[in-house]
DNA sequence: AAATTTGTCGTAATGACTTCA
DNA sequence: ATGAAGTCATTACGACAAATT
């Protein structure tokens, strides 16, 4: 019904449809000087006085992605040559490499994620790995244990006289483990902490 | 309008006011099986519109975003509704909603990227430690392998007779480690055998 | 009833604008 | 004035169901 919208709500069809706006909207286009039409290298540059096309060439598009690939940002010098290069406006060079940097990086992170789970993964299968080692070992380990006192014992009952030094009586206390012994026999039972649980999850993503 | 351009290189302006195009739309339900095909082409008939309005306001964003939160997907019905309730194109809604979806999608990859960090590095730090973990234990159960055999050859040395059955010449032989030791101390160092590559299958989320 | 056309929906990619820093 | 982030819209494409032949 009201077609009376103020104009800060407004959008000007200009930047799409420059052919009819400008008459309706009697020349208040262009309220930011500073963006003046580029000579179009097009055959028809009577249309492209009119309109803008949507979308750019794959020329246009190549060589934009070639800058692109050289150098992520754009400063003036580069703009303007490129805008000159392809016949765009350097604005539109701008708009583009803005678009596309923020493409890249959700790019990036769509991989960088991928890559992260894949580590992870494997992460966390060489932790399950490494846990049922453990409880290997420390099983071994008592089995040794427990060797060993039968042996200590066996001989304190077979023979009384006894000159070996350096066994001692009760838990193993090793030699030279000190870099790594910082806890006892005592912490062989330890809890297993499986504190991964989220996995399936993102099935879920998309209720 | 005379105005004469081939169709594919400019932009269209249909579809933008909203004001006229809820009258268009008949109200149809119907939604039972999946989706009721409608008859009405929205937009095409009036593409000379000439400007929309830029922004949408506070008011029809909340109830999009409202609506949108129940429920991502947007069928026809919820749509002209919620474009009549709102006073807006459907097509404007069912823009809205793709562009949510897209929007809500990399906010979520990306959330979920730190969660996964987090998540990972905890786990690289459980792994290290695991790893510490083994090699401290197998410096141990060498220990004990040690302090066994110098038993054993103390206890040959020293009295001929031996009447102890069960301990076996060299290598431990564990009792009941049935369970646990498939594989004697020779087996300690085995290969890690991550064969596990599967990452990005998160990307097929929606199909 | 089966094949074809047509509409609509969803998604991805793209362009442009606005706002904020 | 520029970059980044957010917003809106358009095009292209694929899938799928309804309408048509």
């Amino acid at each position: 019904m009201n077609h009376q919208v103020a104009d800060d709500e407004m959008v000007l069809i200009s930047q799409y449809y420059p052919g009819i706006y400008t008459q309706l909207v009697p020349q208040q286009g262009e309220s930011k000087p500073r963006r003046r039409r580029k000579k179009n290298k097009e055959g028809s540059g009577s249309r492209a006085m009119l309109m803008r096309k949507r979308k750019l060439s794959d020329e246009q598009v190549n060589l934009l992605e070639q800058s692109f690939g050289n150098e992520h940002k754009l400063e003036s010098e580069r703009k303007d040559k490129l805008a000159s290069e392809l016949g765009l406006d350097p604005r539109q060079v701008a708009v583009w490499f803005q678009n596309r940097r923020a493409r890249w990086k959700s790019k990036k992170l769509e991989e960088e994620y991928s890559k992260l789970k894949s580590e992870h993964d494997t992460n966390v299968v060489e932790k399950c790995r490494l846990e049922t080692e453990v409880l290997k070992l420390k099983e071994q380990l008592s089995e040794a244990e427990k060797e060993i006192q039968r042996l200590l014992l066996e001989r304190c009952d077979g023979v009384s006289s006894n000159t070996s030094p350096s066994a001692s009586s009760f838990s193993m206390e090793p030699p030279f483990l000190g870099e790594f012994g910082m806890e006892g026999l005592d912490n062989v039972f330890y809890a297993p902490d499986n504190n991964y649980v989220q996995g399936l999850d993102w099935v879920n993503l998309y209720i």
